[in-house]
DNA sequence: CTCGATACTGACTCACGATTCAGTTGTGGA
DNA sequence: TCCACAACTGAATCGTGAGTCAGTATCGAG
């Protein structure tokens, strides 16, 4: 097997790739580390090289794909237009209509956090510097004029409240929801809380 | 052990009552049928008696747990008070700042729910219902011209969502967020959702 | 070229926990 | 009172998967 000899770093993120996506097939739980390596071709006893432990790797995992997850965020949110494109931008990927793949992984997160500390700890980070983000936004949002909002933190909040839900459900119950319609909600949303003036593109429904 | 020699309602009724206390302490994946025996001071094999398998006995669990929110929820909803006051009463419970215990169990569950198609149709069954039932009350209040809201079924998915994700939020990292904040939010989603006037308890920040 | 560090492997060990089974005992009906 | 059955147990079995270990092979530095 592994004819190919890597350094540590390739090797390591490699299989972190591997495990998030064996997490997300089987759950944390029934993650097995004979899986991770068959899916790279290598030895299980490299993996635990690599990573001492079944639950370092899970760690490491969640932490790993969390920094994905933030970088992409950033990157959406470091682009240079109004806030509104890029809180829009930033909604549409956190929103499970958005190709967001990691809903799974996240799910399996939280219940893992539960009961596992470390984990907690990742997706609070995760969590945490998310809203974090959002906030800025907001407020370079309110700075600029576009937005109307008193309390950007409490906007964020309940957007992302509402964001997780839906992610929920669309994630666990696929197709009982219609995109349309979830899209639409959410559009509601930002406008809502923003203070925004135009309607949506779809036609929402008209709350005042 | 065992002193006590029950018929098999009793019997299945205590370890499916065992067994979530079991799923909520340490997650699905690790449940361990002797635990659930010990719990009781009985056998192993016992249990294994009554529920073929683990895997039956989790999902009978999960079951067992969804029918007694049902009862709880049917039992706020069956009361002969106005609608708000009604409506109120089950979001209140549903909210993670009462003493909804069973939102470690539903997080759980949905993780579960991800590849598990027995345990996402009890999910999916609970859920089903539960927004059923609140779109009936919504619905009992529109007629009665104590809501105004034109459409019920999408209002009682937001409030849901909203609600899910506050939840899944308040139980993953505790304290983060106040309850205060939470019970203004939730009762601002409601009044807008439904079309009351009165303002909340609450200082709601004055968004119209 | 060659040596030491480092990536990597195959073949264990080992514990654990689900499931099985051959009984044992309590119970309700005749 | 006795029997048949249902509830229940203790002691196996048995598969599985994490973690260990004694190497092997490759690479870069000198």
């Amino acid at each position: 097997m592994a004819r190919v000899r890597l350094g540590v770093e390739e090797r390591r993120e490699e299989l972190l790739r591997a495990a998030v996506e064996q997490i997300e097939l089987r759950g944390a739980a029934a993650l097995r580390i004979s899986d991770v390596a068959a899916a790279l071709g290598v030895s299980s006893a490299l993996v635990l090289y690599h990573f001492e432990t079944k639950e370092k790797l899970v760690a490491a995992a969640f932490a790993y794909a969390a920094d994905a997850d933030l970088a992409r965020l950033h990157k959406l949110l470091g682009r240079s237009t109004s806030a509104e494109r890029r809180l829009r931008a930033a909604v549409r990927w956190y929103s499970p209509t958005g190709q967001a793949k990691g809903w799974r992984l996240w799910i399996e997160g939280w219940a893992v956090s539960l009961r596992e500390p470390t984990l907690r700890e990742v997706a609070g980070d995760l969590d945490r510097r998310w809203r974090g983000a959002l906030v800025e936004v907001i407020a370079e949002g309110v700075a600029a004029g576009e937005f109307d909002c008193p309390d950007p933190k409490a906007s964020a909040e309940r957007l992302t409240a509402l964001l997780d839900g839906l992610a929920v459900r669309m994630t666990v119950h696929p197709g009982v929801l219609g995109r349309r319609a979830m899209d639409a909600w959410v559009d509601e949303a930002v406008v809502r809380e923003l203070g925004l003036r135009r309607g949506a593109k779809q036609e929402t429904p008209g709350r005042s």
